[in-house]
DNA sequence: CCGCCTCGAGTTCT
DNA sequence: CTCGAGGCGG
């Protein structure tokens, strides 16, 4: 036997173990090899098919990476036109189909398969002598695009059948790119740069129909197949779920998620159950589709116009919707940041009527290139909270404004800054009254001090009637003041001042929360209130000790030693001491549960009334840690009789030394 | 210095 | 929920 015959064997059979594997992992979603099993058996194969460039044969695996650009994409005529599906959209409409097709029939004795109606792009391939010869988009119906070499791309299209296998036959399917896939790429396209996909759809047309097959190759594009017919040399099943059992049977890859249904009641029940689990998929479906199962029906049923009559689609209702956008104002928040948003002309998404949605920041409107007075694509998918996705820029008019942030805040008409490699662009007023209001706002929230009954509009009538004009004014009000207030009745009064009473017991960590640190959220608060212990021990703090803290950076640290250095905050803290707040958590109720978490105490001599080890185990009861020896990290010395060196080291350290009748003090307090 | 993780801040509608 | 920013480990 000659070499070349060997050679040629040793790749043939290559060849057939990388299909086998293609079929497992992507049509199948059962891999046998792990990857780098895989890449070897590739590797070997693309060396063998370098060396010797007269055995590469068209359906190798390796010619899955998409061969050189065409110019232009040839036409192919479908054999059979590519229907499209008539649309109901409730269950009266889905009954009055059922009604018409069984008139038609003179029978209601057949049974449904439920699909999903993915929203892809419909695809035709024409296999021959088991090799996918040729494959195209559903174009109009009768006419298509000839894209057979980006579809060899996408490796779970099998680009040969073994076994048994019908002479020539077509396969339809939708092509659609996978959620998490969409994701990556268009991550990667704002990186290079490159517009945004809107959708998944979207991006499945536009890599499809890419004259150059090496790009669509790294499209991460998938396939589900649902149809088969033409089928010549071969006994065809007759009923449509056992033909997709029989192109399952084949390597093409069949929606795991199809139903065969007895009756009506469950084609509803399908329907239901997919409502609310679509957003588990990782595709888009934008509705079902109901097929009638036997084939002699479907062809008694025939068709009308281009819709046949043995199928309907059910549609979901839509999460996306294009609206126009009317103008693009401004909030200012409680940080002083700018913050854009879409006023919309107001549309029904997913059952909602929309007529505002957040655009983050100023990037991110230039990114999307969204511009005043364009029609948007609007969506409000399985998170409830509407975004825009995209201009459609062919309804561009040419009046369209497109939106430069303002150089003033819009509220108090300070300068605005946008510091180096920030996003945000923020207002530089002190005395912002936008930033007064959002902040007291936050201070009532119901993380915060949660003052209940203190909502937005009353905290905007309190700080319009100048009678809270900083955080600390609330424990200040009176009944008299507050009769001023219109529409607030006496009981209303009462009840206020006495949720602003109930709120001077909130716990330090709250009220740290609550006067809007920057970067001090609910999380930092709670580490700073068990690291200090006191609001005033807290302002006294310096970036270095802050800094020592873990979780705690430079960029925090500078923030908090900012926020104490500002006279204005200085009174607000006093008024609120003189209003009785628990400043610090030494005599607060509320953090009883571990009061002294976040201290580490160091026992340095003999104690009298107990062993040093059980001092230990009750301070380390109450939260705090405790330490062998005296570091930076250590809060409390106890000094018993006969100290050693840690005394001393505590004294260099400044760190606070108290002695064991103070412990005692301490420990009783705590414990009960 | 980069990538990963967690936290902070802002947001819609019923 | 999403995006950005800060902290931190490799």
């Amino acid at each position: 036997m000659d070499n070349l015959t060997e050679l040629r064997k040793h790749i043939e059979q290559l060849r057939e173990q990388i299909n086998y594997h293609n079929m497992r992992y992507y049509s199948l979603d059962s891999p046998e090899i792990s990857d780098s099993e895989y890449d070897a058996l590739m590797v070997e194969l693309i060396r063998l098919e370098t060396e010797h460039p007269e055995l590469v044969s068209p359906d190798s695996p390796t010619q899955r990476v998409g061969v050189a650009p065409v110019d232009a994409f040839g036409t192919i005529t479908h054999d059979i036109p590519m229907l499209s599906l008539g649309n109901v959209f409730d269950d009266a409409e889905l009954h009055a189909w059922h009604k018409r097709v069984s008139g038609l029939l003179g029978t209601s004795d057949y049974t449904f398969v439920c699909e999903h109606k993915m929203d892809g792009l419909a695809v035709s391939l024409v296999y021959e002598d088991g090799q996918f010869v040729r494959g195209a988009t559903r174009g109009n119906g009768l006419q298509g695009e000839d894209i057979t070499q980006n579809l060899r791309t996408i490796r779970s299209i099998p680009l040969s059948l073994h076994g048994n296998i019908p002479q020539k036959f077509e396969v339809r399917g939708e092509v659609y790119i996978p959620r998490a896939g969409f994701k990556k790429l268009n991550e990667s396209r704002i990186s290079e740069g490159q517009p945004l996909f809107a959708n998944p759809r979207n991006a499945a047309a536009g890599s499809l129909r890419q004259l150059d097959p090496r790009i669509t190759a790294q499209r991460p594009l998938n396939i589900y197949f649902y149809y088969g017919l033409g089928f010549t040399g071969i006994d065809v099943p007759s009923t449509h779920w056992d033909m997709l059992r029989y192109l399952k049977s084949l390597g093409f890859r069949v929606n795991p998620n199809n139903a065969l249904v007895d009756t009506m009641n469950g084609v509803k029940a399908y329907y239901q159950l997919w409502l609310e689990k679509r957003e588990t998929l990782d595709y888009d479906a934008d509705g079902i589709v109901i097929k009638i199962n036997q084939f002699s029906l479907q062809q008694q049923l025939g068709s009308v116009g281009r819709e046949p009559r043995w199928a309907i689609a059910y549609k979901f209702p839509a999460t996306q919707a294009t609206t126009r956008l009317l103008d693009i104002g401004i909030n200012v928040g409680r940080t002083g940041s700018l913050n854009p948003y879409a006023v919309l002309e107001p549309v029904m998404v997913g059952g909602v009527r929309v007529k505002s949605a957040a655009l983050h920041n100023e990037e991110d409107i230039q990114r999307k290139d969204i511009r005043i007075g364009d029609t948007v694509i609007v969506q409000r998918a399985g998170e409830v909270i509407p975004e825009i996705v995209a201009p459609v820029t062919s309804k561009r008019t040419g009046k369209e404004k497109v939106f430069v942030m303002p150089k003033v805040c819009p509220v108090c008409g300070s300068e605005v800054l946008k510091l180096e490699g920030e996003a945000m662009v923020r207002c530089t007023g002190v005395a912002c009254p936008a930033q007064a209001l959002e902040l007291l706002k936050h201070f009532v929230s119901r993380g915060a001090m949660d003052i209940r009954g203190l909502g937005e509009s009353l905290s905007r009538s309190l700080f319009e009637a100048g009678l809270v004009r900083n955080v600390a004014d609330l424990y200040f009000l009176t009944e008299e003041k507050l009769e001023r207030i219109d529409g607030l009745a006496e009981k209303s009064i009462a009840n206020l001042l006495s949720a602003i009473e109930k709120s001077k017991q909130q716990p330090l960590a709250r009220i740290l929360f609550a006067i809007g640190i920057r970067h001090v959220g609910e999380e930092t608060a709670e580490v700073l209130a068990s690291h200090f212990g006191s609001i005033d021990r807290l302002a006294a703090a310096t970036a270095e000790e802050l800094q020592e803290i873990p979780s705690i950076g430079p960029k925090i640290a500078q923030s908090i030693i900012f926020f104490f250095r500002q006279e204005d905050n200085k009174k607000v803290i006093d008024k609120l001491r003189e209003a009785n707040l628990k400043l610090s958590s030494d005599d607060n109720i509320a953090t009883r549960e571990l009061p002294l978490s976040g201290q580490e105490f160091v026992i340095t001599g003999k104690l009298n009334s107990f062993p040093r080890h059980m001092a230990e185990a009750r301070l380390r009861a109450l939260g705090a840690s405790t330490g062998s020896s005296v570091t930076k990290k250590t809060t409390s010395l106890v000094v018993g009789a006969d100290p050693g060196s840690k005394l001393d080291k505590a004294r260099s350290l400044g760190v606070t030394i108290i002695e064991e009748h103070e412990l005692l003090k301490l420990l009783e307090k705590y414990e009960k």
